[in-house]
DNA sequence: CAGTTTTTCCGAATCGTTTCCGGAAACTTT
DNA sequence: AAAGTTTCCGGAAACGATTCGGAAAAACTG
């Protein structure tokens, strides 16, 4: 293994200059540095990053951590409660930290349930920063990791206010952006398919939804917010099922997310009701899933990959300076257009 | 920041003593370990890793590096051709590693195009040993990788011979367990949809089906074995319309992946050929999609969890033992019963 | 009980960087 | 050319652990 002493020698000068190259320090000549990167390079050196560590007590490396609502064994690549696919966002973490030489140390996954665990896991660690994502409301979470003093910021939804940095979805522009459509293109009869509003996500979309239905000035009947379990798509279906059996006849349905879509266009199916031909449907967030169901869904994408990109950025400008104010970048949504709704 | 020092100190030890205690060695007092311990745990003392990896020339942490054919921006959460989900696998990795005090650092992504690129960011990240998930056939990267020194353990799919440890699905077996039950439950005019078998692991499904339906006496037809763009639903939906206008009409369809099969049945439900009334249909690999489509579908699962849980194990033991014989780690698929396939 | 072995502990060196500080070299100024 | 400024470089002390050889203490011997 090459070392910076062994560099030094080489180029003939002190150790220290070679670190003062390393570390780009305008106190070394032109020339000199030059030399010394040429070594560098015809050596192959590359610093250790545990000494450098060790002298700078920073760890190189970030921690991002998932949190247990979002558990990745069943759902995890689906819209969670808080309508983040944990996994796309550590992409963009990972781009938005490209040319930085930040390692990124993926953590076991926490629950809120325990707002102990989650500080201690990262100083054990020893990262220099993390990313808490799909974190729903979490205030003493959140108290706990200040404690810590690593830097951190949160990913996840708009919903609560929270004392930290944070890059979030917008939950309710969102849905408003559904309905907008909807409305637009002529649909009269909207039905709204929402998971339980004890998950603050949902409970935003749905007033989000409530405020805007009765302002665009759409028939608006609460027995059409319906609810149902928790991503389950089995549970869409029987939820719809009883709907639908009351001769209740929606020419639209949001869903609050894909699974909920699928399992509510199964029902539909059975009935022989075509989408969008009879009804159209948009689940609230664009999945994998939307691209392949039959016909392929029109949805309200998220951009998660950009929102791990800001909280890079963000993450990497409060480790620079610690004392400025929380910031909270709101990501808006889009809409993909695909064949689930009739333009009319 | 407590240090080994204050620990010493306050239990009125040396240094070296409380590193022993540490290091669980054998040579310090029942007594005196008990009462480091509970100084260290009263100080709430935890070790400083860079510290420690300077001394031990060793980096705490694994590095996951996900090779590029199964770039994570598009079809990452499906089936790729080496019919993997390097996602799922990665969770299998940190549930094989959660009772060590390794931490995983996910590396940027990789392809097989550039053998050198990636021994070299595994070498700069200084990580102890490497997972390579979802790599093909790559000889050239293998042996660079061997230069390193570093140990490694390739997760992916089982089709050539490579000359180092491996954990693997064995394709061919899977498309085995979906042709035998086809035929079990009575099906005559098999249909096998793939990608081109210039991936490996494609060439490998079609030759294993291939042979099994010649032994089982099933109708064979060369052009109906089809092969459509690696992944491309859209692709599967085109090749089975072009298919099916011939006026073939199989009674079963096995598709190499989901997104495949999904791609087929849309153009199935348009022609109102029902699945699987009319025909069933097997997608290679178990996916999220599966459980939504509908019909939900019956498919072969390769326990991608478990390889990564397998590979953690490998990669542990390679360490402990750099001469070991490479070893090689075939994870038998087994079938997810749903509703696409009509037992007769 | 002196000598020997075994057990338990400690001191000091080491790992590869960074960083501070004193001082040399090069350049300006007068 | 001497004095004063800049600009650069090298020595040395951290940083927080591990490890090895040997000392001290304890436990056996005969």
């Amino acid at each position: 293994m090459v070392t910076i002493r062994d560099v030094a020698e080489r180029a003939g000068v002190s150790r220290s200059t070679v670190s003062l190259v390393l570390n780009k320090s305008p106190l070394v000549k032109e020339e000199t540095r030059e030399l010394v990167l040429a070594v560098i390079k015809e050596m192959n050196y590359v610093p250790n990053n545990n000494a450098r560590g060790l002298s700078n007590k920073t760890m190189n490396s970030l921690g991002v951590i998932i949190m247990n609502e979002s558990q990745p064994s069943n759902s995890y690549n689906f819209d969670n409660h808080s309508g983040l696919c944990a996994y796309n966002i550590s992409n963009g973490i990972m781009s938005g930290l490209a040319d930085t030489d930040y390692g990124i140390i993926t953590e076991a996954f926490c629950s809120v349930a325990e707002p102990d665990r989650l500080p201690k896991i990262i100083g054990n660690r020893r990262v220099d920063g993390a990313f808490i994502v799909g974190s729903p409301y979490a205030p003493e979470l959140v108290a706990n990791m200040k404690k810590t003093g690593i830097p951190f910021v949160l990913v996840g939804v708009n919903s609560y206010e929270q004392d930290a940095d944070s890059v979030l979805a917008d939950p309710g522009e969102g849905s408003a952006l559904a309905i907008r459509y909807l409305v637009e293109t002529g649909h009269k009869r909207i039905c709204f398919l929402n998971c339980p509003t004890r998950f603050r996500s949902y409970y935003v979309r749905k007033h989000g939804v409530e405020q805007l239905v009765k302002e665009l000035g759409v028939e608006y009947n609460p027995e059409w917010f319906l609810s149902c379990e928790h991503n389950q798509g089995a549970s869409a279906y029987k939820t719809m099922k009883a709907f639908l059996d009351t001769g209740a006849r929606p020419d639209a349905i949001v869903a609050a997310n894909a699974p909920l879509a699928l399992g509510a266009m199964r029902r539909l199916h059975e009935l022989g009701i075509r989408v969008p031909e009879d009804v159209s449907i948009i689940p609230y967030e664009d999945s994998v899933l939307c691209g392949y169901a039959v016909p392929a869904l029109t949805a309200i994408n998220i951009q998660k990959e950009k929102l791990g990109q800001l909280a890079a950025k963000l993450l990497l400008e409060r480790m620079k300076d610690p004392d400025r104010p929380y910031q909270k970048i709101v990501v808006p949504p889009y809409m993909t257009f695909r064949d689930s709704v009739l333009v009319r």
